[in-house]
Parts: structure tokens; C-alpha cells; sequence
DNA sequence: CATGAATGAGCGTTCATTCAT
DNA sequence: GATGAATGAACGCTCATTCAT
């Protein structure tokens, strides 16, 4: 891509030859290792408690590497969260281009949220613990990925009450934040205990009280 | 030492009197100043960034002082937490004698959980950031709190499908789950966007979902 | 490797004659850029803010190609200012086969020092800033170079007192170190203020001063 | 001073018991033992070359100590370099009140420049090595200090112009500035080389130069 | 010859905790 | 009981230097 441009700053070094990753770009093996060093051992100990130095050695490298792959400590986790919630996004939207009916994807993205246990438990653990930190760096940026989150959720519910699926009377904001904290709640106490549970069963039955109710009828 | 300002400040009461509450003890005055501050610098702050100095300053004391009434730093916040879990539980406690209702009971904790916002600001934020962090120390001894709040919560919710006013095909463990993310999530976002609302109709739509669903029938 | 851009650059020079010139040596013209850039950055940032990276960066090499030519960054910095003062004696010297007149030469010098900020105004400033530096390793062979030229200064001074030209009731050391001090201290102000001048003109100032005094007859 | 202020402060503790000297503050013993440590260490082997933890094991207190005192490393070499010329221009406004002669003024400025060597050694090769570094931070600061120097020196040229004592047609910024540096280099060499002298003696060899020229009649 | 990723010792600074007063 | 000066371990981060390629 941009080959006029990248052929003119670097004539004598054809695209052809490892135009994939830069030595200590996002894409290196050191930089994932790195990465992955540093959700294991903040999920054990919080950011706070975990010295870079705990992190270097786990991730198998010099203290002062990471500093090649991050520009901070910060910036180690907030990759991390950041590139978390990417994936979220990006799974969801490709899910919505076939998936049309509100409460399946309302359950689609309960689904998603809890399956995050299973993928990596301690990105989860981390997600539980660290991303509504006060320390404000963390906060606030964490922040505006919730914010996301809950809008997506928001304009599902809406359509659903444009389509008379879903009762009018009732917020989409409340509801939204319903079901998050309802998801983020359970996938927050299996975290806390070391719970498994199935993450399709687990995201059918929130949506089936979301949806009904738990009064009879 | 110093017996003439001793006697001065508290001539009019004999230390027969004093005897249950021990100077440094709960009831001291310079105790809950201690512990105040320590909510409303460590909300504002965060856990690790607000030094021990910063508490005593607030408090008005030396930060030599705060090691006579607790143990460590940790032994502050702990303190303040569960004292905090202890008035909720005290005030549940305590309506339930008069509150029989499962639903009305539910209703009374989202009120109760979602009030924490205006009664003390601070606590509100501490309890949003810090009671979940990853920190051993305090993860774990939230965790306990958590749990209880739930068990509350499940209770009420068997005891209303023994009387048939809640579905039986639904776990109460869910059921519990989803209730308390749910309020605690609005808090949340209370919390964090600065947002005011009012206690008593937020648990009200709350109830109302939870209840009834947000499916047309 | 590259063969064909090496032989492209040096086609015409074959292998023979380039023989006294090591290829990493005081000839080379990587050598000569890497000088330049050490003294550019060390002027702007000074010895110890100046990572050799940025040298290597401002000298368009890879960093460890600084300790192909030189065995530390020390050795960068004493081999600036070593080839400084080189010049300077040499510059004298050869003036000095033709130019006899002691208070002449004096003018000569004084001129020729207070030309160095024209020439070269990064090299000026590191000589002012870095050259009576603390750290031993600058200081001590500073010293040296120091000491040499106040020399040259005696030695002109001594030859005027034989020749009668001046008084012989004055030290020729403190003589000298009052020709090498004013001239130093008013370009040292020129540098650090940013100011320009004309150092025919102010050579002949301080001359004048020093010849005849500031004391009316 | 400033009775009424301070009583209604702090009512209770009277002036006349430990009136002077805020525990940390400039006039402690520590804060001074620091500073002369620091002086000593710099000295010795240049500010970058210092860790603060030598300074503090020189002053026999521990690292941490020195924050109490200061408010960075930086800061404790500027209230060093500070002190000195303070008590420079505090020393040159006393002696001025009775001496009126421009040349006995100059004389004196230079016989308590050059008396800086005898007094304080480690505070003379600090002031030599330190204060025109170019690292910014000390360069600006430092400037600011030989610009009220010179200035001094200016005001008295001009005014032995204006007596018609001095000669009209040379500059009094560059008399000043040839001042100052013949006295700081010949101060710097003896720092050096460990030379010493005596400061009246070579004061009046200065001076004999600048008045009268080196120049037979 | 040239590279630049990797190292790890060393830096300035903070802060929970202690203890002499 | 109360103080706050003092401690020193621990932190995040930098950078001179090396060495596999």
C-alpha cells in the first residue's frame, strides 16, 4: 500500500522484502510476549503492585526492552485494554452483518462478554480489576470504551423498540446499563471465585430475564 | 506528662466512664476523621496514589498519628469499606423486619445500593474504583462483602418463587447477579459521568425491568 | 554486500592509494560526521543530556557505529575538542613565521580566539560549556590544552619584556592569564547571550586595554 | 518581627521559645550539612557525576533526607550557587557604603573574587566547573548571576569615567567583561592546579595590569 | 564495516512506617 | 497520646555499550 510513497523514501529496499512488521512494531513476537507478560502479572498483583522489572521477567526480556516496545508502563496497559475492546468491536460488527433480530444480538454480544473468561482469563481478571481504577489515566481513557460499549447495546435496544419488539416505556439507556452491569456482574464473580460456567447457557438465561421478567405471569 | 492539660481538657468526665471506648478506639472522634479523610482523598486520588501523608493532613493529624489508631494504610481502607457494608446490611436488616414483600424488598436494597451516590459522594466513588481492584489485599476481603450482598439478594428471591410470585425456571443466582450488576452498574456510570439521579425512580425502572421484562407481550 | 553502491561511490579511487587512511580512522568521512554531530548536540543539550543515539541520529549512523570510530562517547567528545586546540596551535604557529611583533601576535591570538565563534558557533559554545566541566575525564585533559596555550601567551610576553616593549615589573603568568580570561570572558557573554561581533575590532579593544590600561595619563 | 501576626497564628506557643529556624528549614543544621556536602561531592566530581545518594552519605543522612530539605538535586546545587553570590554582592554593597574610589572599588571586587579560593575550595572549583555548564537548567540561572556582576563592575567604570579617572574612549562593557575574566581565570588555574596565592597581592597585580597597561611609556 | 535490538546497572524520587521527643 | 523528621527500600525509566546478524 502507498508503494509511491514508500518507494521514494526508501528506494534501495523493495516492498517485497519483509514489508510486514517493523523490528519492535505491534507486530513482533517480543511485543506480544511482552503484552501478554503484562496481563498475566497485573491480573495477579493490580497495576499498582507490579513492578515493570516483575514484568520484564516474566515476558522473558531486559527490564529496560519494554521501553523499546512501550513508550510507558501506562502504555503497556492501555494497549492491552485497548486492543481487548478492538476485538470486541470488530467481533460484534462482523457478527451484526448477518445477524439482524435485536434480542439475538443482544444475546450475541452477552455471549462475547462472557466468553472473554474462557479466552483468556487473566485479560479478564484484569478487565475486572483495572479498568475502573481511579487512577485517572486508567479511568479515564477505560471510560470511553464502556461509553462504546453501552451505546452499541443502546441502538440495538432502540431499533428493537422502533421494530415493537421491545416496550417503549422504558429507558434504553437504564436497559442498556442493565445489561452490562447484569453480564459484567457474573462474568466478575466467576472471575472472583474461579467459577466456569458455559458462556452460550449463561448468556441465554440473562437475556431470557432481561427479556420476561422474573415476575409470573 | 502533661497532667495539668489532661486533667484541663477532661476534668468533667471520670475515667470510669471513658472506659469502654478506648482513646484510639472506633468511637474516637480522631478515628472517624482518620477514616473520613481517608475516603474523600483516597476517591479522589486513588488507593496508591494518595500517601498516608496526604490522609493525615486531610484529617488534620501527624502522620504518625494514623499508626495509633490503625494498623497500616490498608488497615484505613479496609476499615472503611467494611464499615460501609456494615451500615447497608444493618439498614436492610433493619426495614426488613417491617418489609415482607419479595419485590418491595428487592426495590427497598436498589434504593438503598443506588442512595450510597448522594449520602456520601466519596464513599461512592471508593467503592466504584477501589473495592474491585486487583491488589490481593483489598480483592479479597471485597470479595466477602460481595458475597454476602448477594446471598441477601438470592434469598429474597428464592423466598419469592416459594410463594409463587417469581418464575421458578430461572437460577436465583442469576437472578441475583443480574440484579446487583445492574444497580451497580448505573451507579457507575454515575459515578464516573458525574451524573445525578433520583434513588427512589431509577430503582423503580430497574425493578420494573427486572420484574417484567422489556419484551412486548 | 551492496557491492554495486560501494564500487559506485569509490570507482575511481582504487584500493591502493586509500591504504593510509584506515577505513575507520581520523580520515574517513564517517568519522569527520560523527564529530560534527557529537559537537552540534553536546552544544544544544550538553555532554550528559546527549544520548549517543542522538549523535548517531544527527550523524545519520547507527548508533553502534559511533564505537567502530570511537571507543566511547568520552573519546568522541575529548577528540573534538583535542582537534579544536590543534587547530588553533597550528593556526598560530604557522601566523607566527611571518608575524613578530609581540604585541601583534598578541592581537593575533586574541583575534583568532574570538573568530572561533564565528567558525564554528556549535564548537564555540561546547568550549565554553563543556571544556571546564567537573567530570574528571573532561577536566584534566581540558586542563592540558588550557595550560598550552596560556604558554604561548607567556612566551610572547617574555620576548616583549626583553625587547623592552613591555613593562618588566609585571608577572608574565598573570599577564597572560588576563589576556586568556578577558578574551575568554567576552566571548564566553557573546555565546551565552547570543550577541554577535566583529573580532578584528574586539581583539584591538582588548589589546588596547591591555596595552595601555583603562587609566587616564 | 511581626509579632501581632505570629501570635494570632499560633497563640499558644510564644516567640521567645524556638522563635528562629523552621525544623527543615534553610537555617537547620542538616540543611546546611547537605549543602556543604553537596558542594563538596559536586566538586569532586561534577553535578551529573553525583548521585544524590553520595551527597546524602557525605552528609551522613539518608537519600531520602535530602527531599525533606530540597525540593530536587537540581535545587540543591541552585541554593549553593545562590548563597555564594549573595553573599558576594552582600559583602562587595557593605564595603562599597565607605569606599568610594573606583579604582580601590575595583580592587576590592577583585581581592574578594579571588579570596572565594581560600575560603571555600570545593565552593571555588563549583563555581568554576558548574556555573557555566550547559545544561539549561544551571546555564540560565547561573547567567542571571554574572550579568549582576558585570553590572556592578559596568557602574563603577562608568561613574571613574564620569570622575574622569578612567579613560572615556574604551567600552565599560568590555572593561567589565575583561574584569571579570582575567580574575576568574586566574581564580579557575590556581582551582586547577591547586596553585594558591594571595588574594590582596594578586588583586593589586590585576589591577596594576587594567589601570596601567602592560605597555612601556 | 554497519546495524540496531537488547541489556542491566544506575539514576532521581516517593512514601509507608518508625521512634525519639 | 501526638508529633513529624528520618529512614531506606522500591519504583519507573534512561542510556552507554555489546554483539548477533
Amino acid at each position: 500500500m502507498r508503494p509511491g510513497l514508500k518507494r521514494l523514501a526508501k528506494k534501495t529496499r523493495p516492498d517485497s522484502i519483509r514489508a510486514e512488521v517493523p523490528a519492535t512494531g505491534p507486530g513482533s513476537e517480543k511485543y506480544q510476549r511482552i503484552l501478554d507478560a503484562a496481563v498475566e502479572v497485573i491480573a495477579e498483583h493490580g497495576y499498582f503492585s507490579s513492578p515493570v522489572s516483575a514484568i520484564a521477567k516474566r515476558a522473558g526480556v531486559a527490564d529496560g526492552t519494554i521501553y523499546l516496545y512501550f513508550k510507558s508502563k501506562d502504555d503497556v496497559l492501555r494497549t492491552a485494554i485497548d486492543s481487548t475492546f478492538d476485538k470486541f468491536h470488530r467481533q460484534v460488527e462482523e457478527e451484526f452483518r448477518t445477524l439482524h433480530d435485536p434480542r439475538a444480538q443482544l444475546e450475541y454480544i452477552a455471549q462475547v462478554h462472557l466468553e472473554s473468561h474462557a479466552v483468556n482469563r487473566s485479560m479478564a481478571v484484569l478487565m475486572q480489576t483495572e479498568v475502573r481504577q481511579s487512577a485517572k489515566f486508567i479511568a479515564e481513557f477505560s471510560h470511553h470504551h464502556l461509553v462504546k460499549y453501552i451505546q452499541v447495546v443502546r441502538e440495538v435496544v432502540r431499533r428493537g423498540q422502533q421494530e415493537g419488539i421491545f416496550r417503549r416505556d422504558v429507558s434504553d439507556g437504564v436497559v442498556a446499563h442493565c445489561m452490562f452491569g447484569a453480564i459484567d456482574e457474573l462474568l466478575s464473580s466467576a472471575v472472583f471465585t474461579g467459577r466456569v460456567y458455559d458462556s452460550k447457557a449463561t448468556a441465554a438465561q440473562v437475556m431470557d430475564v432481561l427479556l420476561s421478567g422474573i415476575q409470573t405471569k
